[in-house]
DNA sequence: TCCACTATTGACATCGCTGAAGTGACTCGG
DNA sequence: CCGAGTCACTTCAGCGATGTCAATAGTGGA
């Protein structure tokens, strides 16, 4: 049974199919009568307007393409349920793509199944920064992860974030913090982040101790904290409080302080970052710096839609701020 | 700058735009040197297929949505993705849409947007019974939730997986075992666990005691299974296990038992459903019930696929297995 | 040398929709 | 009573791709 057109509404309505367009579009050059008449037709075949040729005629298909690395972890499922809903009420639906490395992100930002969308919002992982010359063919807007003259780029306030964790930390009389950090091959080196650390020890007299920056084996899965705490602890390094990159990777340190015997926040205190909402039910509860994640999107969402609208204006870059969010795994080591 | 098409292409190359479209297709009857030559054009203008075009001719869109309530639930988000890698291969596209409550599903199951994509996975929350009647205009694979005549649906093994974990928490040597449960209105109630514990407890001839069922708020956040264990403890009952009915709740109850100084698993056994990654990293880590997901994904996608491709059979019912994962939170009250 | 036949390729229609332009009928002011 | 203007609608072309079928060139056999 073929899908009713809009030849076939009018036939039964009994006028031509540009005009049963007109009314599908709300058009002011409709008499109420034929209006009615169409309406009744259209409810009468079960008619709906076909998106591929209304898209083929404008040229925009009323989609955008969300790119993230995955969205197993937390962090990146709460971002792309925010874009998600916060493209809705433009009438954008969104086609989530998965891709997790450099090669499979820069594809999915610049390839071919990008044709298929009027723009794309990029939560980045992995991009390598190689080939700047590779222009995409749609509006990009990247979401998160390191700065970027390449395109729009929405960022977190990595430097604040990471100075004011660690100041509280100082603040609370830590002095040997360990950074969980990553770095594998091709991750994105959040050097702000690193830099605001630096910072507060600075500010606070403390020295650098570069015996106490951990490397885990991947950038986001709970297993791999878990594995770099471990190898800290190996390591025979001392430390009162780790600093992690991101709360999945603080979940792994904890579970692994656990094992060994250590307490949190007695023996060594622990941070996250991102704010997941796993962070509220770890054991103990999980300190995290919260990168407003709502704003962020807003940013981007808003961003894109003028770069879809037209908008043709050099690469921006919005900063967003970041805050603190204390709870038990940060806390005095009385408590 | 006007994105080129078959025609620009095949100006260049010196061929029709049908010629260039039979290279792109992969036809046979094609020579060699115009292959070349084709593909050298295409190269050289940076052409790249419209699928708006093919598929106004195709009448396929290349195009899958998946419906989920949720992705910041981890249950879902890793649904959602193993759904999205598994429909990548045969080289489909995945429109993400997030509906949660009666409504909001049936909407998007049923509604317009759905024009747009070939078919629908469906992974359900909230969907009333209601109205039979409106038939989906595209094939519909439901995954997970409870089982239907009206799509085709893949559902894990309730029955069993409850009925096996409450028999391990029987053979533990726990008696009083409470259930964290859901069924707020409109909530799809999962009878099929219930049948499944309660038929365990008359193996062992255990009595029902509904002053142990807890219903939650919601079906899905920590919170509410915070929620639901304080009004247990509140209530006074008395019980030495909590089966709940997916992790995400036990989480919640973990912490509500921790706050209220109680022990899991020495005062209290706590259970889980759907095994998400999380559970691994609680403290206790979580006992759950596993449900098999990439089988499950398996089956939804390969009878989607059969259904775009035509299968005009009646709604079939795929029911996998389910496994048990133990953990500490379930231990034996000595550990 | 010519014909039949195959291998390539092109012209045209078509998918469903919308913009531009055109067609009557009717209204209204002078 | 006429021309201009308005209204409500229609016709037509074209978005970019592909299926159908005809046309062309090239081949081998007689």
């Amino acid at each position: 049974m073929r899908r009713p057109t809009l030849a076939d509404v009018g036939a039964v309505a009994g006028v031509s199919a540009k005009t049963v367009s007109n009314v599908m579009l709300g058009r002011r050059e409709v008499s109420e009568a034929t209006r009615l008449a169409v309406l009744a037709a259209v409810e009468e075949v079960g008619y709906e307007v076909n998106l591929a040729g209304r898209g083929l005629v404008s040229g925009q298909t009323g989609r955008v393409a969300v790119v993230v690395p995955n969205v197993y972890q937390p962090y990146f499922a709460e971002l792309a349920e925010r874009v998600i809903l916060a493209l809705e009420p433009h009438g954008y639906t969104t086609m989530l793509r998965i891709a997790n490395g450099g090669d499979a992100e820069l594809e999915a930002v610049l390839g071919a199944t990008v044709s298929t969308v009027d723009g794309v919002i990029y939560c980045p992982h992995h991009l390598p920064d190689h080939d700047e010359s590779l222009q995409p063919r749609r509006p990009v807007v990247q979401l998160g992860g390191a700065p970027t003259s390449r395109w729009d780029c929405v960022v977190m306030g990595e430097f604040e974030g990471a100075e004011a964790m660690t100041r509280h930390l100082l603040e609370s009389g830590r002095r040997r913090i360990a950074l969980v950090w990553n770095s594998s091959p091709g991750v994105v080196p959040h050097d702000d982040r690193l830099e605001g650390h630096l910072a507060a020890l600075r500010a606070f007299g403390v020295p650098r101790d570069d015996t106490l920056l951990v490397t885990g084996s991947d950038w986001d899965r709970r297993a791999s904290g878990y594995e770099a705490m471990v190898g800290l602890l190996r390591s025979g390094a001392s430390f009162d409080a780790a600093l992690c990159v991101n709360d999945a990777i603080a979940v792994g340190a904890l579970r692994a302080l656990r094992r060994h015997g250590l307490r949190v926040p007695d023996d060594v205190a622990v941070t996250g970052f991102d704010n997941t909402d796993e962070g509220e039910f770890t054991v103990p509860s999980l300190s995290s710096v919260s990168p407003r994640q709502e704003e962020m999107v807003e940013h981007a969402v808003a961003m894109l839609l003028e770069r879809i609208a037209g908008a043709d204006v050099p690469a921006r870059e919005v900063r967003t701020g970041a805050d603190l969010v204390l709870r038990s795994s940060s806390g005095l080591p009385t408590s």
